[in-house]
RNA sequence: GCCGAUGUAGCUCAGUUGGCCAGAGCUACUGAUUUGUAAUCAGUGGGUCGGGGGUUCGAAUCCCUCCAUCGGCUCCA
């Protein structure tokens, strides 16, 4: 007998060699049925794999996120099991199991795929799953396991064998498929009900360039069609977000071919987000104690080769133009540019921290393939600002730029975010990362310190901070699922060498400024983009590129209606009005489509009282107030977050 | 940059196997209507069918090429 410890700490007594199938069945049938996987000593697990000695023991079904990837990864292996019965001779790559669905990538040796095929395919998945088969597993050794698949002639399989440690192989087959895998695996087939293969997509194998592109098929499972059917109008209701469908709709940017690729045009509409932004950017940072700068578009070779981008990022700048025998550069950072500023008066331990802030306008060359609505452009306007100080005021500073940013998310209703704390790795020390072992130190435990103080949630990342010092990336994602970097906050500790930018000390020495480099509010870009898809176009009184509109009942009330557009103006609310002479319910529509804050129906009753029948986006109509308390509210409403 | 797909009016889309002056709805404009909380009616305008080249008596439709967009990969200071 073994004894079995469950997640609540009671221990009971099995039979050696049962299994967490069995021990499930005697607690009871419904679990049975529930579970699809389990952990045994926290090593995951097969729920027909026996158990020979005491363990302790966690079940999970569908509702956690081990049973729902094991339940993917064994779709991918049905999906495999498909595609080796229609297209006989097909080679596999790696299919695991992803945050929603799974994907597998093939070598179809010439075929192509159609997305008419992968209907053909899910159909194929849907009849094999019917016959529940068991996904056994199997141990072999490493030289088994190499002979079957060479002979199999599957290479990439046979390169990822090589690489495994010697020894025990496992392989899980199904049916007529067998695979080299690690599992485990929910049961049988059967236990896989809706499928839909969403995309045909071309992936290197091993995500090198330089290597052979296979064919990646994603897809989504789930235990009953209507998770599928609710999974699929979650995906509808998505795009609808999707700010280049908003975008258009709205009238807040474009693309023209003349103009190029990645480089959008901002629409009226598009201005008055970006003034506002702004408006509230350079409000909170004269409040902080920054200083606006600018700096010119183009800069000359010998800056970037200075700052040190020029060897690594040329790649992602703009081809230079020659003058005068000379290379300049579009700019693609404005760092070098604050430095010479810093540089360009003596500088005093009195004059830090100095910040230097400044929406300055960057063209990267993004590779054709990466563009992405606003999300990724090549023209772009970032919140920049650099910060420079002393080593003892950079926890300050530090802590001051990170409270910046949580006041930015408290005003957007930014909450679904994941703040990335990268850092270095020791080992590289004077290669990836500048030499300076104190310093990594001082600064990583300093921003560490600030994450924790402030009970933000994070995840550290080693090995991925930037040469000059550790950083922090605000992590969001698109309507579609896509991940991007918001906001960054970094630390440098490297430009100051070699700009030699440098302070006179308390006792008439020299010493170099710390820098931070900090965007809260990323690019307007990607911000803009965002918040589109964040507000799904329903943008809040301050930022709504029209605030309120004036709807006459009929032309008998224009001259009325027009005579308060002129005090809305007054009172700088971005007021339009509605002069057509369409039914009042076609101008109610169109504006609810136009996402406008206010209606303000304006008829007889209104015209007799000086008022306005008040209708709210969303929430229908509030009755009649009068003229001046509409537009008294409306303005504070929109001055609120200013003051 | 790579793999795959797509490109018809301002927007959303139809256009059968190549064949009369390329269609619809919405939008816009004009007129009628004068309307009380999500679509009044009628008329009119609007298209180098992404660009270029080719095959053909004839191309939106077939072929080549370039451009752009979309889904991914790679990249991302």
């Amino acid at each position: 007998m073994i004894d079995i410890t469950f997640p609540d700490g009671t221990v009971r007594q099995y039979e050696n060699g049962t299994t967490p199938m069995a021990i499930a069945k005697s607690i009871s049938e419904g679990l049975a049925k529930k579970i699809l996987v389990c952990k045994v000593n926290d090593q995951i697990w097969d729920l027909q794999r026996s158990i020979y000695s005491s363990a302790s023991l966690q079940l999970f079904s569908w509702e956690d996120k081990e049973g729902k990837a094991t339940y993917w990864h064994s779709s991918a292996h049905l999906m495999a099991e498909a595609l080796e019965a229609i297209y006989p001779g097909v080679k596999f790559g790696i299919g695991p199991a992803l945050d929603q669905g799974f994907y597998y990538d093939v070598d179809l040796r010439g075929n192509t795929l159609q997305n008419e095929d992968l209907v053909k395919l899910e159909k194929k998945m849907l009849e094999l799953a019917s016959r529940n088969n068991e996904y056994k597993r199997q141990e072999i050794s490493k030289e088994d396991a190499l002979l079957y698949f060479t002979e199999k002639g599957d290479e990439y399989k046979v390169e990822l064998i090589n690489e495994l440690e010697d020894g025990t192989i496992t392989l899980y087959s199904q049916g007529n498929f067998i695979d080299l895998c690690r599992g485990p695996h929910i049961p049988n087939t059967g236990y896989i009900k809706a499928i839909k293969l969403t995309s045909i997509a071309g992936a290197y194998w091993r995500g090198d360039q330089s290597r052979q592109q296979l064919t990646r098929i994603y897809g989504i499972s789930f235990p009953k069609q209507k998770d599928l059917d609710d999974y699929l109008l979650m995906l509808e209701e998505a795009k609808k977000r999707d700010h280049r469908k908003l975008g258009k709709e709205l009238e807040i940017f474009t693309f023209d071919d003349d103009v190029g690729p990645g480089m959008p045009l901002w629409l009226p509409n598009g201005g008055v987000l970006i003034e506002q932004l702004e408006r509230l950017a350079k409000k909170t940072e004269f409040d902080a104690g920054y200083h606006r700068v600018r700096s010119p578009h183009v800069a000359k070779e010998s800056m970037y080769l200075k700052s040190g981008h020029l060897p690594y990022y040329q790649d992602s700048m703009f081809p230079p133009m020659e003058i005068d025998g000379q290379k300049f550069y579009l700019k693609a950072m404005n760092c070098p540019h604050h430095h010479k500023i810093f540089d360009a008066v003596p500088r005093s331990y009195k004059d830090l921290p100095l910040r230097l802030a400044e929406y300055g306008t960057c063209y990267r060359y993004e590779q054709s393939g990466e563009l992405f609505g606003l999300m990724r452009v090549r023209s772009l306007q970032m919140n920049d600002a650099h910060i420079y100080c002393t080593r003892e005021q950079f926890g300050d500073e530090f802590r001051a730029v990170n409270e910046m940013y949580l006041k930015y998310f408290n005003i957007f209703g930014i909450d679904k975010y994941v703040m990335r704390f990268s850092t270095h790795d020791p080992a590289k020390l004077g290669q990836k990362y500048i030499d300076d072992a104190i310093l990594w130190k001082e600064t990583e435990d300093m921003v560490r310190n600030v994450l924790i103080e402030s009970n933000i949630p994070y995840v550290e990342v080693p090995d991925e901070a930037a040469f000059y010092g550790p950083k922090i990336d605000v992590q969001i994602w698109s309507a579609i699922g896509r991940e991007f970097t918001l906001a960054t906050n970094q630390v440098d500790f490297a430009q100051g060498k070699r700009f030699d930018l440098k302070f006179t000390t308390p006792t008439n020495d020299t010493q170099q400024p710390l820098i931070i480099h900090r965007a809260p509010l990323g690019t307007h870009e990607r911000f803009i983009g965002f918040l589109i898809e964040h507000y799904a176009g329903n943008f809040p009184t301050w930022l709504a590129p029209v605030q309120a509109t004036l709807l006459p009942i009929s032309d008998k009330h224009l001259d009325y209606a027009k005579k308060l557009l002129q005090e809305f103006k007054k009172s700088e609310i971005r007021c339009t009005i509605d002069d057509r002479s369409e039914k009042i319910g076609k101008k109610i529509r169109d504006a609810e489509l136009k996402k406008i804050p206010y209606m303000l129906i304006i008829g007889d009753k209104e015209q007799e009282s000086n008022a306005l029948s008040v209708r709210k986006k969303g929430s229908g109509d509030s009755g009649s107030v009068p003229a001046s308390d509409v537009i008294a509210s409306i303005k504070a409403e929109s001055d609120a977050i200013f003051n």
